[in-house]
DNA sequence: ATATTAATACCGACCAGTCGGTCAATTATA
DNA sequence: TATAATTGACCGACTGGTCGGTATTAATAT
């Protein structure tokens, strides 16, 4: 009468692990089910104890990776109150969260990109909000360019397209990157573009 | 004895546009080859008359595309020989290319990139090779920017993360616009970058 | 003219392989 | 032993690509 007590909730984080490794690798469609069971050590039922699908390996997946970013740039921003530095801040970590942390997925934007385009119903699949992410994500910006023009320390400018244009660079780069890694030197390119942008809004 | 003739290379086209169209909405991946020949108007056998595989149609609409797009561009920007309005040129032009002449197509961007980043066999199938499209894209870029520091326009700067830069703020601001079409106004905000980008790198 | 013929263009039923998901059997745990 | 956890053989839906047969065209023969 005594069942197992096994941490459901940390196997099914392993296999949702395993299944983000193996996507970044094949991309989501070419993924089997056997692939991510044997990248996750499970036989292919197993995962079908956690998941009732690929599809829901997926959305779980995005969850995680967005809600993990979200809460570190948070706290990371945290950890200044000048405009300035919040914005070099969140340069260098939008960065660093795919090169340092976690370089092996950024190759998964691209299907999160495509699965967030593509997917029109948002009703059941709620999980899979793209355009509210970059909508928070620009929100953010915004605020902290405000709140460095209010106290004068950025020029006067509209910080809704240029929140869209930071974004877009920062995704843009990113994308440059993963397809050549080894040539690409973005630390480099994100020094410069602190130093540009940072330049360019400020008084 | 005499043959029936038609202009095959005409229909070859017309069935990669075709299959463009689908690629576009659906994603490479999920359609299937009765949705391009439906799409063609055409039976799915007609289909292998004109190419071997899904993968071949999806090929040489990506030697289409991007042959059209650099094509465009060359011509585009011999229209001028400031570097300051070439560079505008260029900015215009790229985000034009989607938002005006092949709107519907910029879905597809996201399958060419992740058909470019992880296809490793360049000996077979080189007609995708993202790489050298964006290799010889900042070289343009890397040039008028050389002209424009020569003749005493822009101020010296490295122009080759500025390049990528600018390369990156195209692509990821495409990819917000299509991501949101109906509120992301793009024009507006190529308008901004023009504007704050030739005003940055101008004496 | 028009019937004949041959070469091409077209088609969709079919086949063979693939893969997501199921479940009966097995193993591990308490 | 009872229950939970795991497994991989199996199923069937799906789909890329094939192939035998049909339709169309136009050169040639009558």
């Amino acid at each position: 009468m005594a069942p197992k007590i096994v941490d459901k909730e940390a196997k099914k984080m392993e296999i949702m692990q395993a299944a983000l490794q193996v996507f970044s690798q094949k991309g989501v469609a070419s993924t089997k089910m056997i692939d991510i069971a044997k990248a996750a050590s499970v036989g292919k039922g197993t995962i079908y104890e956690y998941f009732s699908s690929k599809e829901e390996i997926f959305a779980t997946g995005f969850r995680y990776f967005f809600d993990g970013f979200e809460q570190e740039m948070e706290q990371a921003l945290a950890q200044s109150q000048k405009p300035e530095e919040q914005l070099e801040i969140l340069i260098r970590r939008s960065l660093s969260a795919f090169f340092e942390d976690q370089l092996e997925f950024a190759a998964i934007m691209l299907d999160f990109w495509a699965e967030g385009i593509r997917t029109k119903d948002n009703t059941i699949n709620n999980a899979i909000n793209l355009k509210q992410l970059y909508q928070n994500y620009r929100k953010m910006i915004i605020q902290i360019i405000n709140a460095g023009i209010k106290q004068g320390i950025f020029r006067k400018l509209d910080p809704v397209p240029y929140a869209s244009f930071l974004i877009g660079a920062l995704d843009g780069l990113m994308l440059q990157w993963v397809m050549e890694p080894e040539i690409f030197d973005i630390k480099l390119i994100a020094d410069a573009l602190c130093d540009g942008l940072l330049n360019g809004i400020k008084k």
